[in-house]
RNA sequence: GCCGCAGUGGUGGAAUGGUAGACACGAUGGACUUAAAAUCCAUUGACCCUCAAACGGUCGUGCCGGUUCGAGUCCGGCCUGCGGUACCA
């Protein structure tokens, strides 16, 4: 159609559509991106072959989302965006890829939708994964969706359970009874981020701990390899520490002190063997079972009552440090084994029964919760470790302190250093029977039941009281249909009311049997699931074990941080399980660990206000007691002063404010996390159907470094959204929609080649280190240079958009095929650069003087090594022979190609 | 408190110990347009000098000090923010 015809035939009422015309040869993402999808997903394009040996394998994983009713959020595409680069990087480079997708489906929303509505959780869940799965593939990510796990289907958690199942062989599940978070109002047992200050969340209803019988995995048994086997991986720093703290390994000794009176023994784990002599009394926690024992009977009451203090107070109540000690005397007296001095046995719940014996000696000269423990109940402190001032604070200094007072028959640390009288002591013990060097740690075991209905059912049944494994070909065992979600309301979970299900007999010898009716936590099918991708049809096991030797270890592992602990510790101890049975090939599931930053909502300009309406700082405002008016401005009503943002002079009367005082307004400036309550969340679907997929992409890369906390910016998806425009200009008439004229044939230029390998190294080279802005802004700069080119090389133009493929895949596809090439770029060798094109024909000396540039000299690049010529030209720059003429030169600084320095005096 | 990370223009950010601010956003001015949008061009760290511009100069990467011919970068000591953890004996 002749589009100036057409434009003037058209009513004046008619002109926007005008635009619209003109418009539909420019880029126009819709247009382009959906069919490049459909065309990847019906070619499998990115199917992996999982025959093919011949090239070097490359994993990279995503930590699979759990499908939350809110869909997708540009947290999420952020790592899937980086992972999904790699992958076409690295498929370019001739690896063999596997990357893959899944649902972490199991949880709590689900479950408690099902009890508002009655929706099955399924349903829910199914819901939701077509919602996921949409979503990112309208983001052109290129999963291989034949692998595609989901930890609720039969197919998955079957081998869940068999996992399960070998823990409990190899004596790592257990039956245990701990306390969990009761609710009698609600008749349910709460999680812990359900319980807000000791109340539930729904409701505000007390909450007590109420023990219960639970099944428990023995992580502890792995402790040492899963703290030592941190020093191989290729984690950042911050998440190894995280996981080192968790564990918190503390080497010391077990002590035995004889109970006066009685023939008890308390035995107590101490970091600080070297400081016996200074124990002036010991502490037993409130639940340690020696306090019956010890109290005497004119305590007994006080005891009793400090018991059940404490009982009701909740773990943050016990733990909190602010608050002052408590405790209570026993009347009991136990016998230091050092010098059998008698001393007092108290109880008091700065102890805690789950840490080492559940019983301390204190040494309140070198321990500082002792310390204060003992000046509030008048206790004597004993100076043993010379070097400070114990009367004034303990002296906890474990290094070049000086043993004293620390001498009885047979035995004297006086005048060793800790370490030296920490090993002597420790001998001693050991001679004497009275102890041993021993090892604790902070890591617990891993509490494994939910009473909850949306969880794998644990394989396990109750015959005779005793658990039993459910058989292996049994397996998967799948979760009955219930006819309500609500708890049980005695705690059980909603599994424990259905009868039909629950009894059962035992196959093996026909008794009668209950089914255990706790399930297990979300984390348990997120621990395995890299496994699971590897062989997703596999029917002999978890994982083909030759395809395992394959594949594993996952070579890059992206997720955020929140997971730097929890997850990442249950899924290596898991896979260390695995690999003592021979499932898995590896030490470590996750070779290499990246965590992404999370994204903030755009930044927020707020004037603070109180109730009546006077100004208030940003301090004031977060220590007003009232309710603050929170007053969003934009970017008119602002301006930057000296030390921050305050109102704008001619904006103050808007606001109601007194305009003497205009210019000391300050206003609070941030980005704060996108949360539904505030209203800042950015949903991906709204970018994509503006700016497109490519433009979300290349946005959540060029916001800044992958593991940085970012504000997300609409201006900034506009920024690269016109990139985009440029990029497509370049290579298409947005008048015909044909090709540009100026695309030809023709043998680069050297600048061109120059630029061109410019841009191969630096995006190479930036892919591979993860820093994907900056090689946005290389694939810029080329675009940027190409557009001033009369004469386009088609050959260069096209290696450009290889580069640009693994970023903005769909416009790169779309622009490859109007070049005429059959195939779809994904398929490309990624190019090499040449060196011979980066050297450059001359070079810019910066010239200092006392290293302030003074002037500048360009020189060709076979005269800029002559150093005696360079510094001879560089002394006549009339810029910088002012500042010699000051004084001598006394040293000459030559660096080739780059700077040259004169020190003068 | 302890552990880890980070502080660079109005904003996001860039800089193997070698000309700080690449690439973007925003802003300002201009071109095109009846107009707007889109697009293109130019300027854009602060300050001083100047009628103005050019030229030039001073300062400038949270603060104080050090190493170095030369420090955003390395070292020591602080401050602030973010994340984790917290009576773990």
């Amino acid at each position: 159609m002749d589009y100036k015809k057409a434009i003037i035939s058209l009513s004046c009422e008619a002109k926007h559509e005008t635009n619209e015309i003109l418009r539909m040869s420019e880029y126009n993402p819709s247009n382009i991106e959906p069919k490049w999808q459909s065309y990847w997903l019906e070619n499998k394009t990115f199917k992996t072959d999982d025959a093919d040996r011949s090239r070097p394998k490359f994993y990279i994983l995503d930590m699979f989302p759990y499908p939350s009713s809110a869909g997708l959020h540009v947290g999420h595409p952020e790592g899937y965006t980086a992972t999904d680069i790699l992958a076409r990087y690295k498929r370019m480079k001739g690896f063999n890829v596997l990357h893959p997708m899944g649902w972490d489906a199991f949880g709590l929303p689900a479950e408690q939708y099902a009890v508002k509505t009655g929706t099955h959780p399924r349903v829910t869940t199914q819901y939701n994964i077509t919602q996921f799965r949409r979503q990112l593939q309208a983001i052109g990510f290129s999963y291989d969706w034949d692998r595609e796990v989901d930890t609720t289907d039969p197919a998955y958690f079957r081998w869940t359970q068999w996992i399960f199942l070998q823990l409990y062989h190899q004596g790592l599940a257990y039956e245990a009874s701990v306390p969990v978070n009761w609710c009698p109002a609600l008749g349910t047992v709460l999680a812990n981020e359900e319980v807000i200050d000791g109340k539930s969340e729904v409701g505000g209803f007390p909450v007590i701990r109420k023990p219960m019988r639970q099944w428990m995995l023995k992580i502890t048994a792995y402790a040492e390899r899963l703290l030592n086997d941190l020093d191989e991986l290729d984690w950042p720093d911050s998440v190894k520490e995280m996981q080192r703290n968790w564990i918190g390994k503390s080497v010391g000794a077990d002590v035995r002190f004889d109970v006066d009176g009685h023939d008890e023994v308390i035995e107590v784990f101490t970091t600080r063997p070297d400081t016996l002599w200074g124990a002036t009394y010991m502490v037993l926690a409130p639940e340690h079972p020696l306090v019956d024992v010890i109290t005497t009977s004119e305590q007994r009451d006080a005891v009793e009552q400090y018991r059940k203090d404490a009982s009701l107070k909740s773990d943050q109540d016990r733990t909190d440090t602010r608050k002052k000690k408590t405790g209570m005397f026993t009347g009991g007296y136990a016998v230091n084994p050092v010098n059998n001095a008698r001393i007092p046995v108290w109880v008091a719940d700065y102890v805690l029964i789950s840490y080492g014996t559940g019983a301390i000696m204190a040494v309140p000269g070198h321990d500082e919760r002792d310390w204060e423990f003992a000046k509030t109940f008048g206790l004597p402190i004993v100076e043993v470790v010379a070097g400070g001032n114990v009367e004034e604070a303990a002296y906890t200094d474990n290094q070049d302190g000086v043993l004293t007072n620390s001498a009885s028959t047979g035995i004297s640390l006086d005048g060793l250093n800790v370490p030296e009288a920490k090993k002597r002591i420790i001998t001693w013990l050991e001679e004497q029977q009275k102890g041993r060097g021993t090892v604790n740690y902070k890591l617990r075991d891993w509490l494994f039941s939910r009473q909850r209905y949306w969880g794998e059912p644990i394989p396990i049944i109750h015959v005779d009281g005793q658990p039993k494994p459910v058989a292996e070909s049994a397996l998967p065992l799948e979760l009955p249909e219930v006819e309500k979600y609500e708890p049980s309301g005695t705690g059980e979970s909603p599994l424990a009311t259905i009868e039909e299900w629950v009894n059962t007999t035992d196959p093996e010898t026909g008794k009668p049997a209950r089914r255990e009716t706790n399930t297990m936590p979300q984390w348990a099918g997120s621990c395995w699931y890299y496994l699971r991708y590897i062989s997703p049809d596999y029917e002999l096991g978890p994982v083909d074990p030759e395809k395992e030797k394959y594949w594993m270890p996952v070579d890059m592992y992206v997720g955020g941080a929140e997971h730097a602990v929890l997850h990442l510790l249950y899924a290596r101890f898991w896979h260390k399980v695995l690999y003592d049975l021979g499932v898995v090939s590896t030490k470590e599931p996750f070779q290499r660990l990246v965590n992404q930053g999370m994204i903030l909502g755009e930044m927020e300009y707020t004037l603070f206000k109180d109730a009546d309406g006077a100004y208030l700082s940003p301090d004031q405002a977060e220590r007003y007691d009232g309710e603050v008016q929170r007053i969003k401005l934009t970017d008119e009503d602002i301006e930057k002063t000296s030390t921050g943002f305050a109102l704008k002079t001619d904006a103050v009367q808007k606001y109601g404010l007194s305009e003497a005082a205009a210019g000391t307004y300050v206003i609070e400036a941030r980005s704060y996390k996108m949360s539904k309550s505030r209203g800042n969340v950015i949903n991906p679907d709204d970018v994509i159907k503006e700016y497109g997929a490519d433009a979300l992409r290349l946005y959540e890369m060029f916001m800044g470094p992958l593991e940085q906390v970012k504000p997300w910016s609409m201006r900034g998806v506009e920024g690269v959204f016109r990139f985009l425009k440029r990029v497509w200009r370049v290579y298409v008439d947005d008048r015909t929609d044909e090709l540009n004229a100026d695309l030809v044939d023709v043998e680069a230029t050297r600048d061109q080649l120059k630029v061109l390998h410019e841009t191969i190294k630096k995006v190479t080279e930036d892919i591979e280190g993860g820093r994907y802005n900056t090689a946005i802004s290389q694939l810029m700069i080329f675009n940027n240079e190409a557009m001033k080119w009369e004469q386009k090389p088609k050959s260069v133009m096209n290696t450009f958009l290889v580069l640009l493929s693994p970023f903005a895949p769909h416009i790169a596809e779309e622009l490859w095929s109007r070049l005429g090439n059959p195939n779809t770029i994904a398929a490309e060798n990624w190019p090499k650069f040449d060196e011979s094109y980066l050297v450059a024909d001359a070079f810019t000396y910066a010239i200092q003087v006392n290293g302030k540039v003074r002037g500048t000299l360009e020189l060709p690049a076979d005269k800029a090594t002559d150093k005696d010529l360079v510094l001879s030209m560089a002394k006549a720059e009339p810029g910088v022979a002012k500042y010699l003429a000051e004084g001598n030169i006394v040293k000459e600084v030559f660096v080739p190609k780059k700077i040259v320095n004169f020190v003068v005096k």
